[in-house]
DNA sequence: AGAATTAATCGTAATATTGCAATATTAAGT
DNA sequence: ACTTAATATTGCAATATTACGATTAATTCT
């Protein structure tokens, strides 16, 4: 085995999963705070930014543009990345929705 | 290799990949869903919920335990878990804090 | 006490992830 | 065309994850 069994979960399931997993290395979460923090999208010494090798680092980029969190764009040598909101967005509300359910619970036992 | 780097990221980075990290299987997303719908917390029946075997889930209920996703205690030969607000308060807020900072930036090449 | 029930643990096979050196690719500058 | 610069891909070793059968541990029921 240690191939997750995707086809007995529903769709959307594994699509928060997926958006969940890319960002579960802090690598990849160190490359979206550092794309939130320059406000801008080139970003050409990303890897400067993180205490990996360059072929780590593309890895990690590739994996969170696999997932949907970040788009990029070929812009001359180097390369645009973006966040793509639309995927937080679906995270704040996904976490959002279960807070507010949570909240609403009349029972708490633990 | 195959080790994460955790000692080059920062505390609140690993954090948060450790949250999502735990959220990034489909079986457990679909864990998290069933305590939220069932409003309680004794859920001796959650295994027949899902479409794997009962050392699998056990397995998933742990690593969710480890992240503090959620919280267990003894109840008689059944286990009481439920899920641990903070946990996904801490996710709600760390992704709303993403969007709020991408909505205010000025420059959106891609 | 003995049987039944429920969940955790152990052991293990299959597969995935992480990280990097070496190499390839691509485009810009000369 | 040649060099430089930036990123991607390949190949591989080390480690982690996923899944489950078998077993164990703990509790309840009779």
């Amino acid at each position: 085995m240690g191939a997750t069994k995707t086809e007995h979960f529903t769709g959307k399931q594994n699509a928060i999963a997926t958006l969940a997993k890319a960002l579960g290395h802090p690598a990849r979460i160190a490359i979206i705070e550092y794309l939130t923090r320059i406000d801008a999208c080139i970003c050409s010494d990303i890897v400067n930014e993180l205490p990996l090798a360059q072929p780590t680092v593309s890895q990690h980029l590739k994996e969170l543009k696999n997932a949907g969190l970040i788009k990029g764009s070929i812009e001359g040598n180097a390369i645009c990345y973006c966040i793509d909101e639309k995927a937080i967005e679906k995270l704040q509300n996904y976490f959002g929705g279960i807070s507010t359910k949570l909240a609403a619970r009349k029972d708490q036992c633990c």
